[in-house]
RNA sequence: GGAGACGUAGCUCAGUCGGUUAGAGCGCUCGCUUCACAUGCGAGAGGUCUAGGGUUCGAGUCCCUACGCCUCCACCA
C-alpha cells in the first residue's frame, strides 16, 4: 500500500472504525492475567444531538481509555443513554401538539408507545455520532437508563431506601414549574436576576383603625396568607401579640406570629406568610400551625381561594389586585426591587412554590459517608479545587424532591389498595393488597426524577443488583469525565448511592472539564445560534484534527474558547505528521530495516532518541495526572520541532548520500522513531496514527491494541545530546547572521570556528553544513589569522567567525554587539549577586549553586569576547 | 450574603515541587518555488507576569490587601 499524497481523512476514518469494530478491538474482558481499567461514559440524552460538549467529554474519556488499553489493562469504556425524563417528555408533547393532540387525548399507555417509538427511532442517533468521533467503547454492552437491568436497579433502590427509612412521601413545599405541570428538584431551578417591585399593602388591625403595613413582592399571592409575621424584638411591633389582622378584599381574619425569620431591616418589617407558596413561609406556618391555602393551580393560574380572580394568570392577576387594593385604600406604595427569580431548567418557565404532595430522599444520613470518602480522598477530583464545591453543596444539601408528574420515566414502584387505603412498596407488580386481599390495586401516577436512574449507573450498566462477574471485576470504575456544570446534579448523586447500595464509592476519580466557549468567549447556545456541530467538523477536517483541537494545551478544569484558527492549527499538524511519515516510509522503501539495537548510532541518533524516551517519560506521567492537554503539547513539540525540524533534516545528508549501510540505519532509526510516534499520538488521533501503521513494514494486527511505549531510565547519551545541542546553536547562529545580513540562505560561506571543543563540531559537520549553507568548516586558534571582513559570534563554548565580504554593515554589527554585550552584563551582575549572597549559597540546593556558577563563567568568558570584538571593530 | 476561579506578548493560552536569560500557537515584520509538507521552511520584533505589601537566600508561582473580570451556591418577603 501507499500513502496518498495529501492527508484525507474522510479516505480512511470510517473504515477503519469498521474494522475495529469488527475485530471486536473495543470488547473488554473480564480477564484475571489483567488489571481492570473501567470508564462509564456520562449517558447523553436520547433527545440529544452531540455538541461540542459533548465532543470534548468523549475525547477525554477515548483518550484515556486507548492509553489504558495500549498500557495492558482489560480497558472498558461502557456506553449508554439517558432517558431524560422531562426533556424527552417535552419533546414527544411538541410533537403531539402538530397532529393536535395531547396528552389526555392519548392516554398514558398511547403515550408511552410514542415516546418508546421516539426512542428507536432517535435515540441511536447520538451513538452513531459518538463512533465518528472515535470512540472505542464497548458496544455489546450498551444501555439504556429505562431498559429492562437499569429499571431493576431502580426499583431494587427504592424499596430499600424505603425500607430504610430513607425515602418518605409528604406535603411539602416545591419547585413547580407550570409549565412542564411538574414538580422540580432544587437542582433543577435555575436563578436569574430581576427587575421586579416591592409593594406595600396596609392590613387593618381588627377592631381598630391601625394597620400594619408589610411588603411583598408577590400580591397575587395574599389570598393564600394565614399570617403576618414579625420579629419579636421588633420595637415597632411590640404588644400587638394575639391581635387579629383583616385581610383585604376577601375580608379574612389572620392572626399575628412572631417569628425570628423576619429581618428587621427590610421592607416594614412584617412579613405576610403565605406557607403554600413560599418556602420561608411554608417553614414559619410548621412552626406556628398556620394552615395551608393554595391559591394557584398546577397550570399557574388562580385557583378559587383567588375568589373572583379565579382562572386569571398569576401575573394577571397581580396587575388586577394591584388596583384593587388602591381602590380600598389598602394600597400603600411602591418601590423598585431587584431580586432573584427560578425558573426551570429545561424550560426556562418560571418556578413557583407550591405546597404538594411529593416523594423524597433523605439526605442527611446519605451525605455524611459521601462526604467522607471525598475527604479521604477514596474519590479524588482533578483538579482538586472541585472537591470544595462539593463539599459546599453536599454539607447544605437538603431532601431530594425525586418524583415527578410526568410519564415518561420510571414509575415509582408504591401500589395503593382502593379498598382499605394500604399503601404497598414493590419490586414485583402488585395485583392484590396484602393487608386486606382487595385486588383493586393502583399503582403511583408519578416518575422518578431521571437523575435517580442515572446516580445508580456506574452499577447498574454492570448488572447490579446481581452480583454479575462484570461487576466484580471492573466496579468501581476508575474515573468519571464530566463538566462541572453537573457536579451536583449526577457526580454528588451517583457517590453517595455506590456508598449506600454498593458498599464501595462509584469511581476513584473525577476529572473534571469545562465549557467549550465560542470564539468570543460565549457561551455555546440555541438562542444565540453559535453552537458549532462537530459533526460537520468531522466532516471536513476529520475527527482526529477536532480531537487535537479540544485537547490540545488546555488545562483539566477551565474553559476554552474554540476558534476556526485552532482548528487550522490542528489541520496544519494533522499534515505534519501524515507528510513526515511519507518521507519516512518513502525512504524506506525496500529497505531492510533493522532493529534499533544492530544499528550503530550516530550522534543524531543518539539525540532524537533521547528527546524520545524524555517525551515517552513526560507523556507518561501526564497522561497518568490526567492532564492530556500537556500531554498532548508535549508530543506535538517533539514531533514538530525535534522530529520534522531537526531530525528529519539531520538524516538528508544521509539519505541523500551514496552509503548504502549508513542510508540503511538511518532509515531504521527514522522507523523505530516513528513508530513510537504513533503510538504515543494514538490515544489522541486514533485515526491518522491506525492509517500510518498501516503503511509500516513488518506490522500485523492493529495499533490501537499494539504496546504503549515504556520509557528507559538507564539511558544515558549525554555527551550525543550536548554535541548536538551545539551543532544545532551553529546552525541558528549562521542562519541569523545571514538573515540579519541580508545575505541569500544559499549563498555557501566558509566557517571559521575557535573552540577548546573540536569534537562536537566535528562530529555534527555534515548536519552543518546542509542546515546552515556552509561549504567548508575551519578551526583557527585565533580572529588574527583571517584577513577577511567577518562577523564574529559568541556562543556557549566557541567563537565562530563568518566571512561574508563587502555585504557586511559594521555599524550595524558594533551595535548588535553592545546589545549583546550588555545582554551579557545583565547575566553576569544577576549572577555574582545570587553568588554573593551566602543565604543562597547556604541554603540553595547544590546542584542548583553549581549551576549558576557555571553560568556565571560562561558569561564572563562571553563577555570577555565580545569586548575582544568590539575592539577590533573600534 | 457565602464560596471559588481568573488577570502573563496584539489575540488565545501554557508555565508541574518556589530556582532556566518567562514559553507556545495565531497574528505581525523580513527572507526562501531547499527534492515530506507553502496546511511549508528559515530569521526576527513584541513582556513592569493587574497594582501594592509580606514570607523567603530566591516569587509569574506562596500569603495579605486593593482593583478588574468571570462562575457557582444561597434566596430576606
Amino acid at each position: 500500500m501507499e500513502m496518498a499524497k495529501t492527508y484525507n481523512p474522510s479516505e480512511f476514518e470510517k473504515e477503519i472504525y469498521e474494522d475495529w469494530e469488527k475485530q471486536g478491538c473495543f470488547k473488554a474482558k473480564v480477564d484475571a492475567e489483567k488489571l481492570p481499567f473501567t470508564i462509564v461514559i456520562p449517558p447523553p440524552n436520547i433527545t440529544g444531538q452531540l455538541h461540542m460538549g459533548h465532543a470534548l467529554d468523549e475525547t477525554l474519556q477515548d483518550t484515556l481509555i486507548r492509553f489504558k488499553r495500549m498500557q495492558g489493562y482489560s480497558a472498558l469504556w461502557l456506553p449508554g443513554t439517558d432517558h431524560a425524563s422531562i426533556a424527552t417528555e417535552v419533546k414527544i408533547v411538541e410533537q403531539m401538539a402538530k397532529e393536535g393532540l395531547t396528552k389526555k387525548d392519548v392516554g398514558r399507555d398511547g403515550f408511552l408507545e410514542r415516546a418508546w417509538a421516539w426512542k428507536e427511532k432517535y435515540g441511536g442517533r447520538i451513538i452513531e455520532q459518538l463512533k465518528l468521533l472515535g470512540s472505542s467503547c464497548d458496544w455489546s454492552r450498551l444501555s439504556f437508563t429505562m431498559d429492562e437491568r437499569c429499571s431493576r436497579a431502580v426499583k431494587e433502590v427504592f424499596v430499600n431506601l424505603y425500607d430504610k427509612g430513607l425515602i418518605y412521601r409528604g406535603d411539602r413545599i416545591i419547585n413547580w414549574c407550570p409549565d412542564c405541570k411538574t414538580a422540580l428538584s432544587d437542582a433543577e431551578v435555575e436563578y436569574v436576576e430581576e427587575d421586579s417591585h416591592l409593594w406595600y399593602i396596609r392590613y387593618q388591625i381588627k377592631d381598630t383603625d391601625d394597620y400594619i403595613t408589610v411588603a411583598t413582592s408577590r400580591p397575587e399571592t395574599m389570598f393564600g396568607d394565614t399570617a403576618v409575621a414579625v420579629n419579636p424584638k421588633d420595637k415597632r411591633y411590640k404588644g400587638l401579640e394575639g391581635k387579629t389582622l383583616i385581610l383585604p378584599i376577601v375580608n379574612k381574619e389572620i392572626p399575628i406570629v412572631y417569628d425570628d425569620y423576619v429581618e428587621l431591616e427590610f421592607g416594614t418589617g412584617a412579613v405576610k406568610i403565605t406557607p403554600a407558596h413560599d418556602p420561608n413561609d411554608f417553614e414559619v406556618g410548621l412552626r406556628h400551625n398556620l394552615p395551608v391555602v393554595k391559591v394557584l393551580n398546577d397550570d399557574g393560574t388562580m385557583n378559587d381561594n383567588a375568589g373572583h380572580y379565579s382562572g386569571m394568570k398569576a401575573l394577571e392577576c397581580r396587575e388586577k389586585v394591584v388596583e384593587e387594593l388602591k381602590e380600598i385604600g389598602a394600597f400603600v406604595k411602591i418601590e423598585p426591587l431587584h431580586h432573584n427569580v427560578g425558573h426551570c431548567y429545561r424550560c426556562h418557565h418560571t418556578v413557583e412554590p407550591i405546597v404538594s404532595k411529593q416523594w423524597f430522599v433523605k439526605m442527611e444520613p446519605l451525605a455524611k459517608p459521601a462526604i467522607d470518602a471525598v475527604r479521604k480522598k477514596s474519590v479524588k477530583f482533578t483538579p482538586e479545587r472541585f472537591s470544595k464545591i462539593y463539599f459546599n453543596w453536599m454539607e447544605n444539601v437538603k431532601d431530594w424532591c425525586i418524583s415527578r408528574q410526568l410519564w415518561w420515566g420510571h414509575r415509582i414502584p408504591a401500589y395503593y389498595c382502593e379498598d382499605c387505603g394500604e399503601m404497598t412498596i414493590s419490586k414485583e407488580d402488585v395485583k392484590v393488597c396484602p393487608k386486606c386481599g382487595g385486588t383493586h390495586i393502583k399503582q403511583d401516577e408519578d416518575v422518578l426524577d431521571t437523575w435517580f436512574s442515572s446516580a445508580l449507573w456506574p452499577f447498574s450498566t454492570l448488572g447490579y443488583p446481581e452480583i454479575t462477574e462484570d461487576l466484580k471485576y471492573f466496579y468501581p470504575t476508575d474515573v468519571l469525565v464530566t463538566g462541572y456544570d453537573i457536579i451536583f446534579f449526577w457526580v454528588a448523586r451517583m457517590i453517595f448511592s455506590g456508598i449506600e447500595h454498593m458498599q464501595r464509592i462509584p469511581f476513584k476519580n473525577v476529572l473534571i472539564h469545562g465549557l467549550v466557549r465560542d470564539s468570543q468567549g460565549r457561551k455555546m447556545s440555541k438562542s444565540l445560534g453559535n453552537g458549532i456541530d462537530p459533526t460537520e467538523i468531522i466532516a471536513k477536517y476529520g475527527a482526529d484534527t477536532l480531537r487535537f483541537s479540544l485537547i490540545n494545551g488546555v488545562a483539566a478544569g477551565s474553559d476554552m474558547r474554540f476558534s476556526d484558527e485552532k482548528l487550522e492549527g490542528a489541520r496544519n499538524f494533522m499534515n505534519k505528521i501524515w507528510n513526515a511519515s511519507r518521507f519516512v516510509l518513502l525512504n524506506a522503501e525496500g529497505k531492510k530495516i533493522l532493529p534499533i539495537k544492530d544499528v550503530k548510532l550516530t550522534v543524531a541518533d543518539k539525540w532524537i532518541i533521547t528527546r524520545l524516551n524524555k517525551t515517552v517519560k513526560d507523556v507518561t506521567i501526564n497522561m497518568e495526572k490526567y492532564e492530556m492537554g500537556v500531554a498532548l503539547a508535549n508530543l506535538y513539540d517533539f514531533v514538530w520541532s525535534d522530529f520534522c525540524d531537526w531530525y528529519i533534516e539531520f538524516t538528508k545528508p544521509v539519505l541523500y548520500g551514496e552509503d548504502e549501510v549508513k542510508t540503511t540505519e538511518t532509515v531504521s532509526v527514522l522507523i523505530y522513531v516513528l513508530d513510537k510516534i504513533i503510538k504515543l499520538l494514538h490515544p489522541f488521533l486514533p485515526f491518522i496514527t491506525e492509517q500510518i501503521y498501516k503503511n509500516m513494514p513488518e506490522t500485523n494486527g492493529f495499533l490501537m491494541l499494539s504496546e504503549f511505549p515504556k520509557y528507559e531510565t538507564k539511558q544515558n547519551y549525554s555527551v550525543a545530546v550536548s554535541e548536538i545541542e551545539t551543532v544545532k546553536e551553529i546552525i541558528k547562529t549562521v542562519r541569523n547572521v545571514k538573515a540579519k545580513t541580508g545575505a541569500a540562505p544559499s549563498k555557501k560561506i566558509t566557517l571559521y570556528v575557535s573552540t577548546e571543543k573540536q569534537s562536537a563540531i566535528k562530529a555534527g559537520i555534515s548536519y552543518i553544513k546542509k542546515l546552515a549553507g556552509v561549504s567548508e568548516v575551519k578551526f583557527i586558534k585565533d580572529k588574527s589569522e583571517l584577513t577577511e571582513k567577518i562577523i564574529s559570534q559568541v556562543i556557549d563554548k566557541a567563537e565562530l567567525y563568518i566571512p561574508l565580504g563587502e555585504l557586511v554593515d559594521f555599524d550595524k554589527e558594533i551595535e548588535r554587539i553592545k546589545k549583546e554585550l550588555e545582554n551579557v552584563e545583565n547575566e553576569i551582575a544577576r549572577a555574582s549577586g545570587k553568588l554573593a549572597n551566602k543565604g543562597f549559597l547556604d541554603k540553595a540546593p547544590k546542584a542548583l549553586v553549581e549551576q549558576e556558577r557555571l553560568k556565571y563563567d560562561k558569561f564572563i568568558d562571553m563577555r570577555e569576547k565580545l569586548n575582544k570584538q568590539l575592539k577590533d571593530l573600534t
